[in-house]
DNA sequence: TTGTATGCGTTATCAC
DNA sequence: GTGATAACGCATACAA
């Protein structure tokens, strides 16, 4: 591989010059400046990024670090983390990293890439690593929050108001005449999951209804497991009138239990949930369900970044909230 | 930020030896070592990984270009590479690109990638960009293909029997005396999608009957446009018996189409299709498809591109090519 | 058992 | 207009 030096060489100029050429940052007469082309193309020259990152203390780097890339919630939100950083006309490249809600593996991850000098982070905390993340921040290493948060940490977020949106699902069943209305939980340490639990109870609570602790389900968030806690719930004595699901992964188990006890939804028992799914059109029972909007959230993540990145923004950490949708279809009755 | 010198300073020992108990390289008498870890511990000194890699030309970085994170083939695929990865305990690390299809996309995160000199590459080519890999894998640069591969570059590669999967699948609707088969073709310059068709025209063929050219429709590899394709399938006259979706996003379309024309399958018109869905139980209808070893071929091309790095494998280039599963649900009537 | 010194390939500061 | 050269932080060959 050709180095700076051996375009030099051939071009019979000083490495400084070669260097501004490739950078575009000082004046280069014409000529010389062609010579450089040259014998870059001649030797097929590519600069070496390591080397570069090393002198400027900066890679063009950023770690993602979400739960898992196979939600779509996340696949989307990482699309637009993405195509946003493209859009900014930045050479950044994106490390991503799945935690599977597993905060020894965010810590070892968070240790890796930090070693790797990446130029800022985006995640998703799967809880743990506070100590950690306060750490990074208070030496103003740059890191945005998105879909969950850590009170114990203060830095710039995306979220959206799960509490709210929460309450307005389980109020649409409650107007729906449901009545015995259970909770399956992923259980995650995200304050969104939480927050959507509490959103749960508003609703109960507003319509004069306790909360009943055997009518909630607590399951990890994947399919399987969730099918698991989806047969708990319909085992329920008596069964339930309806079931919210806080996340996506929630009701496509939930879904799948219903199947296998040949229950039909909405006729047997309603079914809202959180999340909406990208062919949610073609599921049968269609799912009534709050969107978020996942793309925009990572944009929004891409965005606060990259702010702080530039040094556009300094100062105190900012929230950005983006609305959700209530798309009501046929689960809920 | 301490370096390596602060330690050393500290610990009153050269930098030398704190390399050397960094990396336990070289044996050091147990009570320099240990000033030296408390000293470490003392300025929460953490190595600069890109004077590292800088220094010993290997950054623990991969490079992952595919064409679409949110496709579920893609997600379970990138989780099977990163699973692998980390259980053969590299501290390596993922740079996930989505290149769209897009030739010119792949280009430029190619250029991007190489010059932040990752340690090798794990791609499902776009196609456009022949010359440039031929040119990476000249010179030994290590380099897997998933999914796909470029007939004008020899690497490793890992694969599944794609025309005879196809061939099954129409085989099956024939078998359910389908005789007027629609194939809804995603217009990717994937091989794999070539031999998909293949595969269908074979089936056909080995029926005594000819590809009829009017049965085939075009779509880029997204929903929204499979969903159009879906609809001109549809709008041929006669209707088809059946349709060949020849990937998951067609799918998706496809069945969205038929909701949309208010069509029931199979009864109005059979349908399979390639790739099954993580939830594809929970779909209606329930796909007949051909399921693809997502996470496996992941699996292998880490593995694969494990065994170039680490020298363990070298000479010419293999394929491995992993079984397909065929799944008969409904939708074939 | 440990230390010294060189170089990895750049960028950027001076200097002319 | 351009060139010399000192870092950036580490790993390692060679010395002691």
């Amino acid at each position: 591989m050709a180095t700076i030096r051996d375009v030099a060489t051939m071009a019979g100029v000083s490495v400084a010059t070669v260097s501004h050429v490739l950078n575009d940052s000082r004046y280069v007469a014409p000529e010389t400046k062609e010579r450089v082309v040259a014998a870059i193309a001649e030797l097929d020259y590519r600069r070496d990024g390591i080397a570069r990152s090393l002198r400027r203390s900066e890679t063009g780097t950023i770690g993602v670090i979400i739960s898992d890339i196979k939600n779509p919630f996340f696949s989307d939100l990482y699309k637009g983390v993405e195509d946003t950083i493209n859009g900014l006309g930045e050479n950044q490249n994106l490390i991503l990293c799945n935690t599977e809600e597993d905060a020894d593996k965010e810590r070892k991850y968070l240790d890796v890439i930090m070693e790797k000098r990446v130029d800022g982070l985006i995640l998703a905390p799967a809880g743990g690593n506070e100590d950690y993340l306060q750490a990074l921040v208070k030496r103003q290493f740059p890191v945005v929050f998105v879909d969950r948060s850590l009170s114990a940490v203060r830095a710039d977020q995306v979220v959206v108001d799960n509490r709210q949106a929460a309450r307005e699902l389980v109020r649409h069943l409650l107007d729906r005449g449901h009545r015995r209305i259970a909770i399956l939980k992923a259980t995650l340490h995200a304050d969104s999951i939480d927050r959507r639990v509490e959103g749960y109870e508003d609703a109960l609570r507003a319509a004069g209804l306790a909360a009943d602790p055997c009518l909630r389900v607590d399951s990890a968030s994947d399919i399987d497991a969730a099918y698991r806690g989806g047969l708990a719930v319909l085992d329920l004595d008596p069964r339930p009138d309806a079931v919210f699901c806080t996340n996506n992964f929630m009701t496509l188990g939930m879904v799948r239990a219903l199947d296998a006890r040949g229950l039909s939804c909405p006729a047997d028992i309603a079914l809202v949930g959180f999340d909406d799914f990208p062919w949610a059109d073609s599921f049968r029972p269609r799912i009534t369900a709050v969107a978020q909007p996942s793309y925009e959230m990572g944009r929004e993540a891409a965005l606060l970044l990259h702010a702080r990145l530039r040094k556009q923004r300094t100062g105190p950490p900012i929230t950005v909230t983006l609305p959700t949708t209530m798309l009501v279809r046929d689960s809920s009755g």
